[in-house]
DNA sequence: GTAGTACCTAAACCTAACTTTAGGTCAATG
DNA sequence: CATTGACCTAAAGTTAGGTTTAGGTACTAC
């Protein structure tokens, strides 16, 4: 069991977020002790897989969702399963979409580096689109689709 | 030349975000033909760098900073480079983030597609935390530090 | 017995990044 | 000549996801 501050520490979380958290119903088994909110291990892999599926996109409502099927218990598995389904494919986008991002980086540093180099962007110009050095090449066409 | 709406088509954003953009700053070199948005090649260009540094977890007032220093000429190459680094660093974080995510997400589907077969967690939950099948621990590592 | 620390609530406040609204110009079309 | 469609502005409104404030309880340390 850990109070609400011990939560937060363990996930560099304000524990503002955790009560913000709990009054959004993201912990429908939360327990007290007098008024004092009692994290078990329960709530600690709740709060792992709150900050897991705001990751992948998913807004807190649908979080509240999720845990509510699980207070549903075995009847919601496949709606539970379907969810991570969708998520996994949400996220699998956007890492392709993060790796054309850092192609553009890639290609920006190098471009930099070379005006840097040559005082100025001229000869690296005449370059783009299509007469690029190898590796630089790849990046910058990945970058522009 | 095109026409914001042109721009606007091209990237799939709404024409209000680009007249946003302009607002902000993040035109500095935008011509006007009476009173109507030109955007050329350049234009162009920097939608792409915007969505970039956007998606790099830049702020507006950061990207209106950078295309300040494009404005300023040569004097300002070594500024834009740093940018960039930083950024490719922050996105490099950002992936092994992302991954940590897709093994937890992964983690869950196969959760509950075992709890679909079984009926119930009791036989996985006795196999958590290092009695999992070859391949689904090395998830569950990944996805709990 | 008072100072400090950790907990509690309800409600107001904040921020970024847009989006919508209300009102207007201009060119082509039927 | 009026209606449609694409452009324009300034200003107000929206949204999610918190954070801050103001006020209160309870235990522990000096």
């Amino acid at each position: 069991m850990y109070t609400i501050g011990q939560a937060a520490q363990m996930f560099h979380l304000p524990i503002s977020t955790l009560r913000y958290y709990d009054k959004e119903g993201l912990f429908p088994n939360l327990e007290r002790k007098g008024n004092i909110r009692q994290f078990s291990d329960t709530e600690i892999e709740a709060i792992r897989v709150i900050e897991c599926l705001k990751k992948s996109g998913l807004e807190i409502k649908d979080i509240k969702q999720f845990f509510a099927w699980v207070s549903e218990g075995s009847s919601t598995y496949a709606n539970r399963k379907e969810l991570f389904e969708i998520r996994k494919t949400a996220v699998e986008e956007e890492l392709k979409a993060l790796e054309k991002t850092l192609a553009m980086l890639n290609f920006k540093c190098w471009y930099y580096q070379k005006a840097l180099n040559d005082g100025n962007e001229d000869e690296i110009n005449e370059m783009i689109p299509n007469k690029l050095p190898a590796g630089i090449q790849e990046l910058y066409d990945k970058a522009h689709n």
